[in-house]
DNA sequence: AGGATTTGACCTAC
DNA sequence: GTAGGTCAAATCCT
């Protein structure tokens, strides 16, 4: 991973990560506390990723390959096995299929849930293998899936994933196109809030799929020093990326109230390596892969309540799962 | 029985 | 001709 300004971009912008990991924690202390200063602190939230955003957009993290070769996608390639970097494939080429691709494509390194797996950690869409290649030069076989929902649905998501060659619990895979499916539980919750509000529906739907967290050990030190209870906070897969804007997938929720941040519940994002083993979605990623899905998780979050009707939103928290959520800070 | 996976064949770009 | 990506029949699994 190079940068310009002898590294001195890369600086800032881990900086900036430590602010928006720093807030994040306080914004977990604070989720049971004060409504005002969640709001702020959401709200600053927003602002140091936006100001990341901006360092990344003016080119200071532009590999000079990958801008050679046209892509859009993010410095995600810190440590990419040799074939499976997508800045090697020629999506801006003519090839047809391959052309019909290039619209939206993320890649993103993966480790396997148990050592050994045949595949990653479960993303949080259902997916159908439909072929597998051997790579020229590279180890293992790619497989290649696509969204279970092609046909009943129309989605026209699909992934390759392949072993990374110099460690076989990591995984590459390489996401393309967009999910216009809607997840079952999305659905289901979807039922329940589509006619009080269409909007704020589809947007818990979203919430739904896309955030994990995770709990390990919560409810085992539950009401034992209370506050000190670490819970992961992951951000999504590849759900916001790979989706349009109007396909928003931002974050997720607790899907049990015993999961729930609040109470003081310290909480850690995942820019770092973190030990948590729950089936949430984890990744191995470099502080700007870690930025970049943050940054792009939360444009689209922010991006999606408004379009959900936010307004409406802020003046009353949301709930799901039985915790109530108040997102206005983003708008402040 | 129906859905998922496997795997050889086929298609397209280079 | 080669490599990557997809198709589809065969097979497996639940």
């Amino acid at each position: 991973m190079e940068s310009v300004d002898e590294n001195g971009g890369s600086r800032l912008v881990v900086t900036e990560l430590g602010h928006i990991k720093e807030l994040v924690r306080q914004l977990g202390v604070n989720l049971g506390g004060c409504p005002e200063h969640c709001k702020r602190l959401a709200a600053q939230i927003f602002d140091v990723t936006e100001r990341s955003i901006g360092m990344i957009m003016s080119g200071h993290f532009d590999c000079p390959k990958r801008s050679a070769a046209g892509l859009d996608s993010p410095p995600f390639s810190a440590t990419p096995s040799p074939l499976s970097d997508v800045s090697g494939m020629p999506f801006h080429t003519n090839n047809k299929k391959r052309k019909i691709m290039e619209k939206r494509k993320h890649q993103v390194r993966v480790s396997s849930e148990v050592g050994g797996a045949e595949t990653p950690v479960d993303d949080g869409h259902s997916w159908r293998k439909y072929g597998q290649k051997d790579i020229l030069g590279a180890k293992h076989p790619r497989g290649y899936y696509r969204c279970t929902h092609r046909k009943s649905q129309g989605c026209a998501a699909t992934k390759q994933v392949q072993r990374a060659d110099e460690d076989p619990t990591l995984f590459d895979v390489i996401y393309h196109g967009e999910h216009t499916c809607i997840h079952k539980t999305v659905a289901a919750l979807a039922a329940g809030h589509a006619e009080e509000n269409p909007g704020a529906s589809r947007l818990l739907q979203n919430l739904s799929t896309s955030l994990t967290v995770n709990t390990e050990g919560l409810t085992a030190t539950a009401g034992h020093q209370g506050c000190s209870t670490t819970t992961s906070f992951c951000f999504s897969s590849q759900a916001a990326r790979v989706l349009a804007p109007q396909e928003h997938y931002p974050f997720s929720m607790p899907s049990t109230p015993e999961n729930c941040f609040g109470q003081g519940a310290s909480l850690s994002t995942s820019l770092e390596p973190s030990p948590v083993t729950s089936d949430s979605n984890r990744f191995s990623m470099t502080p700007f892969q870690a930025e970049w899905r943050a940054r792009s998780e939360l444009d689209e979050v922010v991006s999606a309540l408004v379009a959900a009707g936010a307004p409406a939103m802020e003046e009353t928290p949301f709930s799901l799962d039985g915790f109530e959520f108040d997102v206005s800070g983003f708008f402040a």
